[in-house]
RNA sequence: GCGCCUGUAGCUCAGUCGGAUAGAGCACUCGCCUUCUAAGCGAGUUGUCGCUGGUUCGAUUCCAGCCAGGCGCACCA
């Protein structure tokens, strides 16, 4: 069954049609006809401003084009009344008891409502956090955790094919650095100038001479190897278990160093020199993306031989698409942005389209406020906050839920006071107590035998202006979601479900769903209840989106 | 200098194809628990949508130029 929007839209659409051929107007049927949910209830249920587009091309009053699609909507089943207000736009209200089979519609397709298939067959790599395996997972790489996570979530319920990747920088100098800290750490020698500092460097050292009791009588080049993998592979473990514990999962681990042991390094370099965008120059080997929109070339091999950074992640790209996915989706810090240009570029020159196959996200920082004051974070004085401090202070369900309700291109800040408070003002108690309030009328209602079901739904009882209200708020969902994944902005749920909650708690304030004392219960508890059930299931799903708990009590 | 992001209520922030009186929470004032979770609901107060132009029936939204803040501009990783 299609939504009432939808429906509507077709309607309007047929008509602007019909009239272009009986000639009673002037231009071409628009692709898409703009229909709102008002702000104002008095606007009707939903309303477009079509008749104001068509008006100017057509050389008519928009209050004639308004009449004549008003006269084709006021005959629907669905459609209770037509107004025309304002300059020509059109209010629609809808038949209540049409509007109620919503409640139907949702109980029967339970978790599948809200899901789409405007992606489907679109395989994507959602690519996030990536980090070095060198330390543990911070609050910058924590946003990623929640927001990446909740969009793969997204995606999947657009109908997309979503692998979720974390690429593993485990080559190069830092890693080198990185196991020679280990190493000083276990030695008892001081830590290397620009080393890795911080306790869990020692913390490591500790874990791996017990481990390995012998590791200290390898030769220096040998052992200097051995403490930096045994740190790498618990360093890694690490960081898996952290996200684990955040509810964020991935389908693929991809390491660095099998690109280059793969051959697959080269292999990317092959595929470039056959689109014709490498070149050589002063001994080093380049790729001309400045073709593509970049601000310099940037160079693959030095010319001492070695491979760049920069070698490893076009190579990488290229793999991606040779693994089938057609879009690959990039979050990256927004001290990364300047990998905008590159990666898009990369894209251009491997003969792709970088409009369509690359999509990059950038995060911007987020700040930490603890006691009315802002917490500096610098990784030398050590005061750098790690996802699992996080966790630890605030809990995962409201350090994810508040990481996703901004959008990622906006600096946030996160007050841990606010999250700690069990109130209004931490909005993720909000949604999820609106979600409990409801399981605990379900569970009163089947303690009292009241008949529920869909086989016990009378549409027609629902008809009080709260039940309205919030059947129109649950009609949304789906839009929601759609909208969510084509703009990769998970926040957008998190937003809905506020709305929805506050909705639903206005219709629990006046609307009675249980009978009171003696009373028998009738038909509007049966449907009340049914409107109730079909609200905590939207909630459900909404929530699951964000990786957020659904919380039967709290 | 070049590039990306941001500028909306006292505070933290929503507001995708341009739409009707610009929203939410907090804060402040006042009401509502003798029956479903008051972690709730209702009412009131709060604005030069950074500035200046342009596009048009109509601009917080699109375009241009400025101002302010954040972050980047390696044969580093």
């Amino acid at each position: 069954m299609s939504s009432h929007s939808d429906l509507l839209a077709a309607q309007i659409q047929a008509a602007i049609s019909h009239a272009i051929e009986r000639g009673d107007l002037i231009g071409t049927v628009p692709s898409s006809i703009p229909l709102e949910r008002p702000k104002n209830r008095d606007h009707g249920d939903y309303a477009s401003s079509i008749a104001l587009q068509l008006a100017k091309p057509a050389g008519k009053n928009p209050h004639e084009v308004a009449e004549l699609l008003k006269k084709v909507l006021e005959k629907l089943a669905e459609v209770a009344s037509v107004d025309i207000a304002g300059p020509g736009f059109i209010n629609i209200k809808l038949n209540r008891a049409s509007q109620a089979d919503l409640v139907r519609t949702i109980l029967s397709a339970k978790e599948s409502y809200g899901k789409g298939t405007a992606l489907a067959g679109v395989k994507i790599n959602l690519e996030f956090i990536s980090a070095n395996p060198t330390g543990p997972l911070h609050l910058g790489h924590t946003r990623w955790a929640a927001v990446g996570d909740a969009l793969g979530r997204v995606l999947s319920a657009a109908g997309a094919d979503v692998v979720r990747e974390f690429y593993i920088n485990d080559r190069g100098n830092q890693m080198d650095l990185f196991g020679q800290s280990v190493q000083a750490a276990a030695l008892g020698q001081p830590i290397p100038e620009d080393g890795y500092q911080g306790e869990y460097i020692a913390d490591l050292a500790k874990e791996i001479l017990a481990e390995n009791p012998e590791i200290t009588k390898l030769d220096v080049e040998p052992r200097l190897i051995a403490f930096r993998e045994a740190a790498y592979k618990l360093q890694l473990k690490d960081q898996q278990r952290v996200l684990d514990t955040f509810n964020t999962h991935f389908d693929v681990w991809f390491s660095e160093r099998s690109l280059h042991d793969g051959g697959k390094v080269e292999h990317g370099l092959d595929k470039l020199r056959a689109q014709g965008h490498v070149f050589e120059l002063d001994g080093a080997t380049w790729l001309r993306t400045t073709d593509f929109g970049d601000d310099k070339d940037r160079v693959l091999v030095k010319a001492n031989g070695d491979l760049t950074y920069f070698s490893s992640d076009t190579a990488y790209y290229i793999n991606k698409r040779e693994r089938g996915f057609d879009i690959c989706i990039y979050m990256l810090g927004a001290d990364h942005h300047g990998y905008i240009h590159r990666l898009k570029a990369t894209a251009a020159c491997a003969g792709d389209d970088p409009e369509y196959n690359v999509h990059v996200l950038i995060g911007q920082l987020v700040k930490i406020m603890e006691g009315g004051e802002e917490v500096k974070l610098s990784k030398r004085a050590g005061t750098i906050i790690t996802l699992e401090e996080l966790v630890e202070k605030v809990g995962v369900d409201a350090a994810r839920y508040t990481l996703i309700r901004y959008p990622v291109d906006t600096p946030m800040v996160m007050d841990l006071d606010i999250l700690k408070r069990n109130t209004n003002e931490n909005p993720v108690y909000y949604v999820q107590y609106a979600h409990a309030r409801i399981a605990a009328v379900l569970r009163n209602a089947a303690e009292l035998n009241i008949a529920s079901g869909l086989d016990n739904f009378d549409p027609a009882q629902l008809s009080h202006d709260r039940e309205n209200e919030l059947l129109g708020s649950l009609a949304e969902f789906p839009r929601i979601v759609a909208s969510a994944a084509e703009l990769r902005e998970p926040h957008r749920i998190a937003r809905y479900l506020e709305e929805l909650a506050g909705v639903y708690h206005g219709f629990y304030a006046d609307c009675r769903v249980l009978p009171m004392g003696d009373e028998p219960a009738t038909a509007l508890h049966s449907a009340r209840l049914n409107l109730c059930a079909a609200t905590l299931q939207v909630l459900k799903n909404g929530l699951l989106l964000l990786g957020v708990n659904a919380l039967e009590r709290m």
